[in-house]
RNA sequence: GCUGCUAUAGUGUAGUCCGGCCAAUCAUUUCGGCCUUUCACGCCGAAGACUGGGGUUCGAAUCCCCAUAGCAGCACCA
């Protein structure tokens, strides 16, 4: 496997402090996995701490159950946390620092309303509210927190430059109230937004690099005047492209959408790009950590690959992955003249020690529909013998043709997966574009939870052997 | 509309800061071949790109300008 080295980090010779800070929407996506992955390598490769910051500071973006897959989804990736924090932890502290803010000058309280600043701001014209002394503005914002605005008659603003070319930079809010919906956590009525509460929590955690999304672009500029009013140094930052992934939305609202609507099983349906959907498909975290730092933190938009992914998941599964005969829309034939035998299959071909599959014929085999209706002359029954294969009456006929190899060979005879019939499972494989109904080997059983390769088939992952079939799903080929 | 960022093969990526060693790296992909009781893995080989146009220069993927395209932000979301 190559290993890609990521581009070096300014100042981060004696360590990093970085970290991941989703909120708690939903589970994780692979969009989520770029930005914990990418800030985790460069963790690991500096030293230092890596802090999971989880953004709860709006509740209508809180899944309560989300709190709970973050983690899992992290530790699934593989990914060393040093320390977790809860911004609804912190309100407190929100407010402290706010305060400061304006005491500082830098944030004054404005009751106006929403389009109207709006369309002051697109004038640069200050807003009525702007002018007020420190120590009206403290009243206000102690008015704030003791509940005395309805939602959308005060908020806290940034004091920033009026006349800045980017009207995305004037005076943009750090504190809204919101009565409803309620926090799944706390109690309050001043919310923090974003661009305040990530500031003061990047400089008292001491984050030293940031690494997210350019979509925070603007983000990041308007940060600054926070840190300029404190008077702290700003972490470095790094911005990477957008996203987009084949065929496939990471939009956790959309997802959860389709869930609602029945469209999709749940969040690890197998056609979503969730870390969960990855594991169940069989994806390893490694692959997608190795396609994500493959991918590095370039500024170019890009499209993700499957296929990339796929090709770093597969070199880690091959090894791996033992071997069984998976035969969809199976066909039973008897074969005629054949002597009745057991057939040793090995579970890995480059690894003979990991032991053999056993296969006893006794006269009767399941065979690929798709295999038998392109009418070879004839086959070879992989571990088994060769088969001529004719009509009568409009039905197969599978014929014993003898047991070696070269003959099949010489005739360039396909090699195919075949069970005996009495003594194949049902089996469903579930691909992104529908089940594949079929049987497989006895000894798959075996194998729950772990990724197996059906021969000519592709790589699978054996999900549930509990039921009345075993239940599988492709990972890819 | 305003502000900003980006532009290398189908996909991702190196090279761009400090112009020549780049007739452009690596991986994936596709196609041949070898190996093989899988259409897997492995091995060998091939295909495939510097967005366009000007300029600077002895020399440009690399610097400058313009164009085009894509993206982001302009939320009391993160």
């Amino acid at each position: 496997m190559h290993i890609k080295e990521l581009p070096r980090l300014e100042k981060a010779e004696h360590g990093v402090v970085m970290r991941f800070a989703p909120n708690p929407s939903g589970p994780l996506h692979l969009g989520h996995a770029r930005a914990a992955v990418l800030n985790d390598a460069y963790v690991k490769r500096y030293g230092g701490k890596y802090i999971l910051r989880i953004e709860d500071t709006d509740p209508k973006r809180i899944d309560s159950e989300a709190y709970q897959m973050v983690i899992e989804d992290i530790s699934w990736l593989g990914i060393t946390i040093h320390e977790v924090v809860y911004q609804s932890d912190r309100f407190d502290l929100y407010y402290r620092y706010g305060r400061e803010l304006i005491e500082r000058g830098g944030a004054y309280v404005c009751s106006c309303e929403n389009e109207q600043f709006r369309q002051l701001k697109q004038k640069k014209t200050a807003c009525p509210c702007r002018p007020l002394s420190v120590e009206e503005n403290l009243t206000l914002f102690d008015k704030m927190l003791a509940g005395e605005f309805y939602e959308g008659e005060a908020s806290v603003r940034v004091r920033t430059d009026l006349d800045h070319p980017d009207p995305a930079m004037r005076d943009f809010p750090a504190f809204r109230i919101l009565h409803q919906p309620l926090h799944p956590r706390i109690d309050a009525v001043v919310y923090p937004l974003m661009n305040f509460s990530v500031s003061i929590d990047d400089h008292l955690l001491g984050v030293t690099h940031v690494i997210r999304g350019k979509d925070h672009i603007a983000n990041t500029r308007r940060q600054r005047y926070i840190f300029d009013y404190f008077g702290w140094d700003v972490p470095v930052y790094r911005h990477y492209g957008r996203m987009g992934i084949e065929g496939v939305v990471l939009s956790t609202s959309q997802m959860r959408q389709g869930i609602v609507s029945g469209e999709y099983e749940g969040w690890d349906d197998i056609r979503l790009g969730t870390l969960r959907a990855l594991s169940r498909r069989g994806i390893s975290p490694d692959a997608v950590r190795q396609a994500v730092i493959d991918i590095g933190i370039g500024e170019t938009d890009i499209s993700f690959s499957w296929d990339n992914l796929y090709a770093q998941n597969r070199m880690i599964v091959d090894p791996v992955a033992n071997r069984y005969f998976f035969v969809s829309h199976p066909v039973g034939l008897e074969i005629r003249d054949a002597p009745h035998q057991v057939a040793h299959a090995l579970l890995h071909p480059n690894e003979p020690v990991r032991g053999k599959r056993i296969l006893p014929f006794t006269g009767t085999v399941l065979l690929p529909r798709e295999e038998i209706e392109k009418e070879p002359a004839v086959i070879r029954l992989k571990d088994l013998f060769n088969v001529i294969v004719s009509r009568e009456d409009g039905e197969y006929v599978l014929t014993y043709a003898g047991d070696q190899l070269s003959e099949a060979r010489d005739v360039k005879a396909p090699i195919i997966q075949w069970l005996p019939a009495d003594c194949a499972l049902p089996c469903v494989l579930r691909k992104q574009e529908g089940d594949v109904l079929g049987v497989c080997e006895p000894d798959v059983m075996r194998e729950a939870g772990s990724v197996v390769q059906f021969e000519r088939v592709g790589f699978a992952r054996i999900d549930d052997t509990a039921g009345d079939r075993i239940v599988a799903y492709f990972t890819h080929r």
